[in-house]
DNA sequence: CGTTACGTTTACGTGCGCGTCAACTTTGCT
DNA sequence: AGCAAAGTTGACGCGCACGTAAACGTAACG
């Protein structure tokens, strides 16, 4: 196997985050990397939250909604009474995904059509200076 | 017509903001209202603007790439120098769209397969219960 | 004429997501 | 032993997107 955890630096060049950031979310209990000493040791399972906290602040998601989520992710055997509460979480934030998607492929068809009136501006413009020529 | 303008408050109710954030974006010349005295009143290009401000926020741009987008929306005749720009600025934000579409939509099966998986344990435990009753 | 409702400007405050020191420990060379 | 590199813990700072309170204008209503 490769290198089973990743220092502070390596995860950083991974993930092209700041050490700051990656010590901002263990503070806020999104990661917890292991210590060795008293440094961090990130493993698969912090590569594969981080991962997905990336993906959710695109998304637009807070940390606070992000490591909810992570939750159901990363449910372990122990915690089965939580379950049905995760996953009711789980689905209301499926539907925003989904309603989001909506909306995206809605504006991305309005700017699409925006953006062909533009080109064809543009192109009446190129037009003229040519005959300018 | 209805009525061609709306008030703060008009405006408020019907997009669901504060009077604040209405000042706000006009500090930032996202919107335009004008003046009736010192009152704004909220043009139907302002309603406009807003929707798109809005839905800009919701797929996570800062209100700065909005109010550069706008002009694409709002381009007028007497700007045509500032058109190639712009529809540059704006394939720039198609191709961020639809990389958070594609992104989007591999969020949403991930999070199905989640969901499926925690459906299952929660059948599970449901048995459980039943066969201990 | 007062006062109630709605709007305005000005200005300071707030929560989030980190950036940026400063001061210190630990580790790895040489 | 000495020293630089890498990492650590506070703690304060900052930009964004507003919230909030104070003090004021004005238009309408009884």
């Amino acid at each position: 196997m490769t290198t089973e955890t990743l220092n502070i630096r390596q995860m950083c060049d991974a993930f092209d985050v700041t050490p700051r950031t990656l010590r901002f979310y263990e503070a806020k209990e999104l990661l917890f990397p292991i210590r060795e000493g008293q440094k961090r040791l990130f493993t698969k399972r912090d590569r594969a939250r981080l991962k997905l906290i990336l993906r959710g602040k695109r998304f637009g998601f807070s940390l606070e909604e992000i490591r909810q989520l992570l939750d159901l992710y990363h449910m372990n055997d122990g915690q089965e009474a939580q379950l049905s509460k995760t996953y009711v979480l789980a689905e209301k934030h499926l539907a925003d995904m989904e309603a989001q998607k909506a909306e995206l492929e809605e504006a991305i068809g309005e700017l699409k059509a925006q953006m062909a009136w533009g080109a064809e501006k543009l192109a009446k413009l190129a037009k003229k200076k040519t005959a300018a020529a």
